[in-house]
DNA sequence: CACAAAACCGAGCAAGCGCTAGTTAACCTA
DNA sequence: TAGGTTAACTAGCGCTTGCTCGGTTTTGTG
C-alpha cells in the first residue's frame, strides 16, 4: 500500500489531527477521536497514514515548512542587522500565532515520535535556526550585542516561544510591539 | 481507605515517578512501569495512591513547594532591587536545575490533570509568581526598567523555563553566569 | 511479645487501544 | 462502458490499560 504524501484531503485531516493534538495532547487522542473529528471511521485513517505516530510525524512537519518559508521570505528583502533580528522575531510569532496547533505539538509531543522520526524533524528545526545564528552573528559583528552568541539565541527562542503559554493575538499587545520589544530585550535597548 | 499524605515512603515513591514521568511522559508510564521502578507490584501502588493522576499531581505540587520556598528564602536576605532579581532568577535556576524532573513534569504534563487538581496548582503557581511581580515593580519603581511589567515577567519566565530544553550544567556556562546574562537583557544593561 | 496498622501480593476484570482484513461505492479516463 | 484508482465502510482481533479486591507479610509500638 502506497500513500500520497501531497494528496489535498490529507492536508485537509493534518490540520484537524493538530487541533486534536493540541487541545488534547497525542497520546490521550484515540484514532477514533481523530476519525470522528475528520467524519469518517477509524479504519479509514489508515488508508491516508500508515500509522498514528505517522500522523503526529505530519502536523509537526508541516508546521515547520510552513515557519522555514515565513522566515526565509522575511530576510530575503530585509538588509540592516537590527532589521533582519526584527523580522525573523515577527515571523517567528506570525509561525506561532498562525500555526499554533502544530507548533504546540512540536512542542509538547516531541517524545512521541520515533527516532527516525525526530532524526528528520531536527534537520528541519535546524535549518530554521540556522536563519537566527546569522542574524544574530551579524549583529555582534555590526557591535550591536556582545557575548555568547548562542546563548542569546537560546534566550530569544525561549522568550518567544513561551508565548504560546501567555499571549492572547485578541488583547491590547500586538505582535508587532512584541516582537520590537524582544528586540531591544536582546540589543540591550531601552524602549 | 485513607491514605498519608506525608508519609516518607510516599516521597520516595513521588520522586522514582518524576524521574519515568519526564523520561517518557506521563501517558506512556503505566502503573505496572512505575511499579517496577518501585520495587512493588501494581496493585500496590493503590495503597499509597488513590488514582495515577494523584501521582502527577503529587509530583507538580512537591516541584511548586520547594521552588516557593527556595524563591523566600533567597529574597528574604536580599535588598536591594537588582540583587532581589538576581537571587530570584538564580532561585528558579536552582529549581530547575534540582527538581528537573518534577518541573519538566509540570511544564509538559498540566494537561493531564483533572480540572480540580490543574485549579488548586494554579494557586501554588500564582503565588510564586508573585515573587516575580513583586521585584520586577522594584525595579520599575527603582526606574532600572520601563513599560509592561507582566510582559518583562512573562518574557523572562519564558527565558528561563526554555532552559530545560537546552541547558547543560555540566558544560562551560555556570547557572550563576546565566543568571546575570538574564538580569542584563530585563534591565538592558550591557554586559 | 501481642497486635494493630501499614505495605504488599497475585490474579484478573472491564474497557479501550491501535490496527487489520475484506468489501463496497464513487469517480476518472481510454 | 470496462478497468483501474481512490476513499470510504464494517467488523473485530489481540493486546494493554487503569484499577479492584481478598488475603498475606512486614513493621512499629505499648
Amino acid at each position: 500500500m502506497k500513500l500520497n504524501k501531497n494528496s489535498k484531503r490529507r492536508k485537509e485531516l493534518v490540520a484537524i489531527a493538530a487541533r486534536l493534538f493540541c487541545n488534547q495532547g497525542y497520546e490521550t487522542t484515540t484514532v477514533r477521536m481523530l476519525a470522528d473529528a475528520m467524519g469518517i471511521k477509524s479504519g479509514s485513517l489508515f488508508h491516508h497514514f500508515n500509522d498514528k505516530q505517522e500522523i503526529l510525524y505530519a502536523v509537526i512537519e508541516s508546521g515547520m515548512l510552513h515557519a522555514i518559508e515565513i522566515a526565509q521570505q522575511a530576510l530575503a528583502i530585509t538588509q540592516t542587522p537590527k532589521k533582519r533580528l526584527y523580522v525573523l522575531a515577527r515571523a517567528h510569532l506570525s509561525t506561532l500565532l498562525e500555526d499554533r496547533d502544530a507548533h504546540v505539538v512540536a512542542i509538547y509531543e516531541w517524545r512521541s515520535l520515533t527516532q527516525e522520526s525526530r532524526n528528520l524533524l531536527v534537520k528541519l528545526r535546524d535549518a530554521y535556526e540556522a536563519n537566527w545564528c546569522t542574524v544574530i552573528n551579524e549583529c555582534s559583528e555590526a557591535g550591536l550585542l556582545q557575548g555568547d552568541q548562542s546563548l542569546h539565541r537560546h534566550l530569544a527562542l525561549g522568550a518567544l516561544n513561551w508565548t504560546v503559554q501567555w499571549y492572547k493575538p485578541e488583547g491590547q499587545l500586538n505582535p508587532d510591539t512584541l516582537a520590537e520589544v524582544l528586540v531591544a530585550m536582546v540589543l540591550r535597548e531601552k524602549n
